[in-house]
DNA sequence: GAAAAATACGATTAATTCGTCGCATTTGCT
DNA sequence: AGCAAATGCGACGAATTAATCGTATTTTTC
C-alpha cells in the first residue's frame, strides 16, 4: 500500500478496483440504454453486455442476476428521488405551499424527462419488486415527510397527518408516473402541476381548518 | 331452425355455438386462475389451456395469440368499472359528493378485492399497452365524467373542469391500485378512503368558490 | 521477470416459451 | 346412417433466455 510511491502510482486508482469500477458503470450505463431503447420486455443480460462491450461472464461477476441490475438502478433512483424531497420539502426559508409547489413541479418534470427508460423500469418491477431490499427502500421518505407535515398541521393527530402525508406523496409518485407515459409538452406539464399543487393545498387548508376548529 | 319444436331442442342451445362459448369461458375463466396464483410472469397459453382442460390448439382458435386473452380480461374489467362509474355518479337523487363519496369506496373495495388478479393483471400491460384497441378503451370514463364535473363546477371553465376531472379519476384508479398492492383491513380501507374522498371535495369546493368570484 | 491472484471472456447448456399443423373427434343435417 | 363442416387435439419446431464454467488475459506482488 505504501511501496514506491512514485507519480504514476499514487495518481492512478487502484488497476484492482478500477477494471472493475468501469465495468461496472459501463455495465450500468448500457442497461439504462438498453432500457430506453428496447423496452422492459427486450432488456437481456446478453443485450446489456452486449452494448457496455463487456462479456456476459463479467456481468455475472459483478450482479449475482438480471434482477439485480435492474434494483440496483431502480434504487438508485429512489435515493435521487429522497433527496430531491428533502432538498426542496426542509427549505424552510420558504412558505410550506410553496415549497410543496415546487416538488410537484420537479417531480413531474423529472419524471417526464427520460419517460422510456421510467416506463420500462416500472414494466420491470415484478422482477425485483419481492426482493427484500426493495421493502426497506420504500419507507426512505417518510420521516421528511412527516416532518414537513408536523410544520403544516401543527394542530392536527400524528394519525391524520401520516395518512395525509402519505396520500399525498403516492398521489404524487403513482399519478406523476401515469401522466408521464405519453409524451407531454412544457405547458401540458406545467398546468398538470399546478392543478395537483393545488388539490393538495385546498386539501391540506381544509385539514388545518378542521384541526383548529372542532365544534 | 324451426323444426320439430320438441323440449329437448328448444331448450337446447345452438351446439355449434355453445362447444365453443364454453371452451371461451372456461379459457378466461382458467386464465384469471392462472394470473392470480402464478403470477403475469408464469402466464403461459399452456397453463392456462391446461388448467381450462383444453388444447393449446383450441386457444389459438379463438384467441390470436398470448396478449389476446389479457387484454379480454382487462377490456372486460374495464367495462365494468365504467358501468359502475355511471351508475353511481349519474344517480343525481343524491347529492354530488356523497356519489363521489361512494364512488371512491367502491372503487377502492372492488381494487382490493382479487387484488391478486389485477396486480398480475397491471404486471402484463406492456403485452397488450400499444394494442390500438386498447388506446381507444382509455377513454371511454370520459362522457361521465365530463357530465359529473359540469353538475358540480357550473360555473367554471370547461378546461379547469376537465383538467380537475381528470386529476380526480386518475388519482383514484392509480392509487388505489397502489394502495391494493398490499393487503389491507377494512378499516384501513375506509379510513383510506374517505382521506381521498376529502381531498377531493375539498379541491372541487375550492375550484367552485374561484369560478364564482373571479376577484 | 516470474508466479500468483484477479479479472475477463464467450461458447455452451438446459429450460422455457409461443404458436403451428396435420390429424382425430364431435356435431349438424338430411 | 352417413356425409360435411366445425371443433378439438397435442406433439413439435423455432426462438429466446438466464446463468455457468473452463480457459485466456491482465494486473499485482515479490
Amino acid at each position: 500500500m505504501e511501496n514506491r510511491p512514485n507519480a504514476r502510482i499514487s495518481s492512478r486508482k487502484k488497476p484492482k478496483q478500477a477494471r472493475s469500477n468501469d465495468l461496472v458503470s459501463a455495465i450500468l450505463q448500457a442497461a439504462v440504454q438498453v432500457l430506453s431503447q428496447e423496452g422492459a420486455q427486450r432488456f437481456t443480460t446478453a443485450r446489456v453486455a452486449e452494448k457496455a462491450g463487456v462479456s456476459v461472464g463479467s456481468l455475472y461477476q459483478y450482479f449475482p442476476n438480471k434482477a439485480a441490475i435492474l434494483f440496483k438502478l431502480q434504487s438508485d433512483e429512489w435515493r435521487e428521488t429522497t433527496n430531491l424531497l428533502g432538498d426542496i420539502l426542509s427549505d424552510t426559508a420558504r412558505p410550506p405551499f410553496e415549497r410543496l409547489r415546487a416538488l410537484v413541479h420537479t417531480f413531474i418534470c423529472s419524471e417526464c424527462e427520460e419517460a422510456a427508460v421510467r416506463v420500462a423500469l416500472s414494466d420491470a418491477a415484478p422482477l425485483y419488486r419481492d426482493a427484500p431490499e426493495a421493502l426497506e427502500a420504500r419507507h426512505a421518505d417518510e420521516p421528511i415527510i412527516a416532518q414537513f407535515m408536523r410544520e403544516v398541521l401543527p394542530e392536527a393527530s400524528e394519525t391524520i397527518r401520516n395518512r395525509a402525508g402519505g396520500l399525498i406523496m403516492t398521489t404524487m409518485s403513482c399519478v406523476g408516473k401515469d401522466f408521464s407515459e405519453e409524451p407531454r409538452s412544457d405547458e401540458e406539464i406545467n398546468l398538470y402541476a399546478d392543478a395537483m399543487t393545488e388539490m393538495f393545498c385546498a386539501y391540506l387548508q381544509r385539514l388545518g381548518d378542521k384541526a383548529k376548529e372542532p365544534i
